[in-house]
DNA sequence: AAGAACATGTAACGAGTTACATGATTGC
DNA sequence: GCAATCATGTAACTCGTTACATGTTCTT
C-alpha cells in the first residue's frame, strides 16, 4: 500500500527465491539479474532493516557464543501481499537506457574515423563477452536448475539479454564496415 | 583534464552542433538523443553555467530595452579540446540497463499467466511505439537534413535503436507464445 | 483574451555508489 | 600464517528528477 521503489520490491522479491541474507542478496543479483538490474550492499542492507519495520519480513539474528554475526531474513504473509501487488500494478514507461558509446557515436565526426572504429569494436567485445555469459548461465539453468519453478522464467530474460546483445553486436559489426567503406572513398 | 561526467560532455557536444541555449539542448535531446540520453533542466542550466565558470564556452546574454531574458553558449576552443579528449577516450564497461519489466518477469511466478502476458503485451506496444518513433526521426533526417555534416552518426544511433527495439519486440511476441503454449499444457 | 510555446532558473528530495570500518571462517 | 571468501553495516558524496517560481512571445 506504500510504495516502495523498484529496488526495494527486487529485494522482496529474492527472499521468496531462497535469498534469506544480504550477502546472497547480493550474490544472487551480480549472478543472475546481473543484465537488468544491480543493487550495492548501500541499498541491501538499508531497504532489509526498512522491510522489517514496515513488516514486510522478519528477521532471525545467529549471535551465541563467539558464532559469526549472521542475519536470516523471511518474507512475511504482508510482504507476499506486497509483492504481488506491485507484480501486478501496469508496467512503466520503457526508461532511457543512458549509453556513452551512442553518445560519444553522436559527437564523433569531432573523431579519426579510425578512433571511432576502435570505440565500436571495443564495444562489440563487451557485448560478445556479455552473450558468453549469458549463454553460460541458459546452460546451468538448463542442466542444474531445471527443477527449480521458478526457473522458466529466469530463461526468459536471459533469452531477452542474448537476443538483445546479438542484436546491438550485429550492429557493430554493420556500423563498423560502413565506417571503413565511409574511409575508403 | 579535470574529469566531467559524461552529461556534461553531452551539453558540451550539443554546444558544437547548433545548440546555443539552455532550452535548444533540452529541445534536441528530447528530440534525437532521446533513444539513449536525456537531461533535465535541473542539469542543464547549472552545468552551462559551469561550463563558462571553466572557460569551456562563453555566454552572450540578450537583456536590452524589455527584450526576453535569452542567453546564448558557445564553445571555446579549450572547450573542443575537453570534448576531443573525452571522445578519444576509453569507452567505460557497458552500464547495466535497469529493466522493470524483466524485473517483474522474472518474479512472475508469483502471478496469473494472464497477468505477465498482458505486461508483455504492453511492453510490445511500447516498443512498437518507440520503433515507429525512430523510423519518423530516420526519415526527417534523411529527407530535411542529409547536407548536416554530423547526420551519418545521428542515423548509426537511430539504427541502433530500431535493431535492438526489433529484437525486443520479437522477444516479446515469442514469450507471449510461449506462455500461451505453456497454459495449454 | 487565452493558451501554447518560448525561456531561465533553483531548492528539496530521492536514488544509488563508493569508500570505509569491522570481523569470522575456510582452504592452502 | 595468509589470502580468499563470507558477512554486515554506515557516511559522504554524486547524480538526477520534480516541483516550483517567473516572465515573454506567438498564434488563434
Amino acid at each position: 500500500m506504500k510504495g516502495y521503489n523498484h529496488t526495494t520490491y527486487a529485494i522482496l522479491g529474492l527472499l521468496t527465491i531462497g535469498c534469506h541474507s544480504g550477502y546472497a542478496i547480493k550474490q544472487m543479483i551480480d549472478q543472475s539479474l546481473n543484465h537488468f538490474w544491480k543493487i550495492s550492499y548501500g541499498q541491501i542492507y538499508p531497504t532489509l532493516k526498512q522491510l522489517v519495520q514496515d513488516d514486510l519480513a522478519t528477521v532471525e539474528e545467529t549471535s551465541q557464543e563467539g558464532k559469526p554475526h549472521k542475519k536470516e531474513y523471511f518474507i512475511t504473509s504482508k510482504g507476499e501481499a506486497e509483492l504481488r501487488e506491485w507484480l501486478q500494478s501496469p508496467i512503466d514507461a520503457i526508461p532511457v537506457e543512458k549509453n556513452n558509446v551512442l553518445l560519444k557515436l553522436f559527437f564523433s565526426r569531432h573523431q579519426p574515423h579510425d578512433h571511432t572504429i576502435a570505440h565500436l569494436e571495443a564495444y562489440k567485445q563487451k557485448l560478445q563477452a556479455h552473450y558468453h555469459t549469458y549463454e553460460t548461465i541458459e546452460q546451468m539453468i538448463v542442466s542444474q536448475l531445471h527443477e527449480e519453478k521458478d526457473a522458466p522464467y529466469w530463461l526468459f530474460t536471459l533469452d531477452y539479454g542474448k537476443r538483445v546483445t546479438a542484436a546491438a553486436v550485429d550492429w557493430c559489426s554493420d556500423t563498423i564496415q560502413k565506417l571503413n567503406d565511409w574511409e575508403e572513398i
